[in-house]
DNA sequence: TAAAAATACTCCATAGGTATTTTAT
DNA sequence: ATAAAATACCTATGGAGTATTTTTA
């Protein structure tokens, strides 16, 4: 199997509260789920993260390093998700228009001035042909 | 739902190609798969990233900054991946060792200076109490 | 004995496959 | 007519839940 980034959430749980339910409970799954999912991330990178020995939860050296580099990667997907969510505001995307041609020529002219004088409407107001009608 | 690496390896890849199909192949899937993937990406992300319009697959302005961001991503990911792989090397994790306390105190003296003597395995030797034979 | 993690099992969501349709050139 | 992406439908993997066991202090 592969890493997921599931599996990183799960093992930076457990570095916050060094301790599997609480982790669990943070990531709103349950504890099984979350034991299995950190047992899969070892098997996967074929070492061990977490030390289950002792009475409370540690993680090895190699596992901080992991956790560390996994703090950056989800940091850098949340990153990625907000720079979609920002260009996700309604009328900052494109809106595209579409009009049969046989009346195109005759109701664009009256309909582009009005879209233009919208505030959230922008130039540059791109105009394509489109051979159909069917637009969703 | 949540973003995935799977989704984010299919997009780099359509931008590699400019092709589904080439893109599926490449990724090792079925060109629907990774259509439903692409599409399921842009769902959640709330953005179109890819243009299927033309003839051939164009990716937005948005699309080529989540595509450059994914790139990192995935590179951070496999270094992660990598980091692990170096820590795997056979004996340059710790070695465990269990024996039952009975024969202990006999056998590890023999034992000990003979595993020590193996060019690959360092000081320090630690030595802890089990109260079983439970060793995998 | 109590607290915490692992295991057993079951179920369901979903990723992926094949076959087909739609679309555009 | 051909090539490419989307859609429909089905199957099977695996993620997550509950219940239970194991383990350690």
């Amino acid at each position: 199997m592969n890493i997921t980034l599931k599996q990183l959430r799960y093992l930076v749980a457990v570095a916050d509260t060094l301790h599997f339910s609480k982790a669990a409970e943070s990531c709103f799954i349950s504890q099984p789920a979350l034991s299995t999912q950190i047992q899969l991330l070892e098997e996967n990178l074929g070492v061990s993260l977490v030390e289950r020995n002792k009475q409370h939860v540690l993680i090895t050296p190699l596992g901080s390093e992991i956790v560390e580099r996994a703090r950056r990667i989800l940091g850098e997907v949340n990153e990625l998700a907000n720079i979609a969510q920002a260009n996700r505001t309604p009328l900052t995307s494109s809106l595209c228009l579409g009009v049969i041609p046989t009346i195109g020529p005759y109701v664009l002219p009256m309909v582009l001035p009005q879209l233009r004088s919208l505030a959230a409407v922008c130039d540059p107001v791109c105009v394509r042909c489109w051979n159909g009608i069917s637009v969703k």
